[in-house]
RNA sequence: GGCCCCGUCGUCUAGUGGUUAGGACACGGCCCUUUCAAGGCCGCGGCACGGGUUCGAGUCCCGUCGGGGUCACCA
């Protein structure tokens, strides 16, 4: 049998992380069984705009590595692959099932239903539809369209009996089917509902395994009853947990950012990705702009590698060590055995342990590749310093976890003459020690008549200096940094300034020991 | 509330009757240190509870408790 695997999402606008899990499940699973995996657009409900709702999520997709056989763009045997334009096949399996009376028209007005399903709670027992505005024969039919009525198509789901359901991730589940309802298939104005829908396009696509998340469990065996009752073939089912919220079991939401943001790692990640991005004019009070939405990680210039690797363990593990992964390793290691039962929290904190490691194994030239748009699009580069990136990669090492941290850096480019200091940092390492600006004027001449600027040979004179004068070096060196770089925080003194170079470290130096041996200039 | 699912360190997990309950992240301490990272070493910390079954239970059974999902003319 051919493995074929579906990921169904709806035209939302945008790709939920627990949805990339979903799909990459489905994906691997199809993957590593030589399978197929289809993608299909559940857009039974949503009339307009579908095109610009379901781009954002192929992107997303695409961005990942998860790539499909069939499905929007790409076509396939079955297109199409668009659920509002599968009507008439729809139409074909209500007609059957009202055929084989395994669904009929019901007349109940909406609060009609509503009251015996309120009585029913009163009475604290389990709702069932009395069938009451049932119509099975013309002579109903006349009779309920004489009062004014219109009809919906309802499921004529069995009232004894148990449905078990042999699940590859849960095992054996039993549902008792007098539990079930008689769930409407078709609208009163013709439309089709998800459950119905499903099903055949599942038939039609000839899916084997249907692996999706745990939510549709309950409604599983309403499911399973059109299969049954169209005699379709009955695909395997694999229920995932669902992605839960940081530090909870609930299931991670895009609309309670304001919730999760009172998590000290959630914050720190929502942080460092606005700071990034507020810096290339992105507007980071998009709704969009969310940690649950992938495109919040692209954006900032994360790897769609380290979120893989990540999302994957998030409900899965291959053994009791390995938690590296590229998505060959995956392709060839993954297996629903693996899968665990309970929802597992989205931890903020590890996601950007994978990052770095991810980030780290990528070479400098590839590094600089990444990291070059954000500084295009912060209009930093071009610029005249531009080749020195790779120098200042290296020295960065793992201070640049994510591409946009490459804006950390940015001192490195902006000219000499335009360096802009951080206030606060001046004020304490500067403005507020007398010394500091007789010692770096001291030691402005030093380098001035300095032709190695190398690391070494920058040490050994700083080293110089401070046993001369009988000081230390953190009594000048973060004054030096400051007045250097702008900042009170970067990569090692001396790589800055063997980076630099001598002409451009002299230049920064003498904005503020201008007025050389003299006082504080007001620079700014 | 009915039905269904789940329950190992704070978090992600390994564990398929006999383990000093293992790893990773986070956290704490020490070392290193010109800042920030990183790195090295050490440490804290868990089988929800109660009954069984068994020579022996995190592992099997029952119950309790806790968490979650679902009960739409949403998907």
């Amino acid at each position: 049998m051919t493995i074929r695997t579906r990921f169904a999402p709806s035209p939302t606008g945008y790709l939920h992380i627990g949805g990339v899990r979903t799909a990459l499940f489905c994906w691997l699973f199809a993957r590593s069984h030589g399978g197929q995996f289809i993608l299909r657009i559940d857009d039974t409900d949503h009339q307009r705009n579908v095109e610009s709702a379901i781009e954002p999520i192929l992107r997303g997709l695409r961005w990942l590595g998860i790539d499909w056989d069939e499905g929007p763009e790409v076509g396939g045997v079955y297109a199409p692959y668009y659920q509002s334009q599968r009507s008439d096949k729809y139409q074909t399996a209500v007609n059957e099932l009202l055929r084989r009376k395994c669904a009929y028209r019901d007349y109940a007005r909406a609060e009609e239903i509503q009251a015996e399903r309120e009585a029913a709670v009163k009475e604290k027992r389990t709702f069932t539809y009395s069938r009451r505005w049932m119509a099975e024969t013309d002579a109903d039919i006349s009779r309920f369209e004489g009062e004014g009525r219109r009809c919906v198509i309802r499921l004529k789901m069995p009232r004894e009996g148990e449905l078990l359901i042999d699940d590859l991730i849960r095992g054996k589940v039993i549902f008792n089917w007098a539990d079930e309802q008689d769930h409407v298939i078709q609208r009163a104005d013709g439309s089709f509902i998800y459950h119905l829908a499903n099903v055949v396009d599942d038939e039609d696509y000839k899916i084997s395994h249907v692996i999706r998340a745990e939510e549709h469990l309950s409604n599983t065996p309403r499911q399973i009853f059109i299969i049954q009752s169209l005699g379709y073939n009955l695909p395997a089912y694999a229920h995932l947990p669902f992605v839960a919220e940081p530090g909870s079991k609930t299931k991670l939401s895009k609309r309670k950012l304001d919730k999760y943001l009172k998590n000290k790692d959630f914050a720190k990640l929502v942080e460092h990705g606005k700071s990034i991005a507020s810096r290339i004019g992105l507007n980071t009070d998009d709704e969009n702009f969310n940690p649950v939405i992938v495109d919040f990680y692209e954006k900032v210039g994360y790897l769609p590698e380290a979120i893989i690797n990540y999302i994957v363990l998030v409900g899965w593990a291959l053994d009791d060590r390995t938690e590296f992964f590229l998505m060959d390793d995956l392709v060839k290691n993954f297996s629903l055995e693996g899968v665990t039962k309970g929802a597992a929290s989205f931890d903020p904190a590890k996601l950007l342990v994978f990052e770095e490691k991810h980030f780290l194994m990528r070479t400098t030239a590839e590094k600089a590749r990444l990291c070059i748009p954000f500084l295009e699009a912060a209009k930093i580069f071009p610029c005249e310093y531009g080749d020195i990136i790779g120098e200042v990669i290296e020295a960065a090492g793992d201070r640049i976890k994510v591409s946009g941290d490459i804006l950390n850096f940015s001192d490195f480019f902006v000219d000499d003459d335009l360096l802009e200091y951080d206030k606060v940092i001046y004020e304490k390492r500067v403005t507020s020690q007398p010394e500091a600006i007789n010692l770096l004027s001291e030691f402005y001449d030093l380098l001035s008549q300095q032709e190695q600027f190398d690391v070494q040979s920058l040490e050994n004179l700083m080293q110089k200096f401070v046993d001369g004068k009988s000081i230390k070096v953190s009594d000048i060196i973060h004054a030096l940094r400051v007045v250097v770089t702008g900042k009170g925080v970067g990569i090692g003194m001396f790589e800055t300034m063997s980076i630099l170079g001598k002409k451009r470290t002299l230049k920064r130096l003498k904005r503020i020991v201008g007025t050389v041996h003299g006082s504080v200039g007001d620079r700014f």
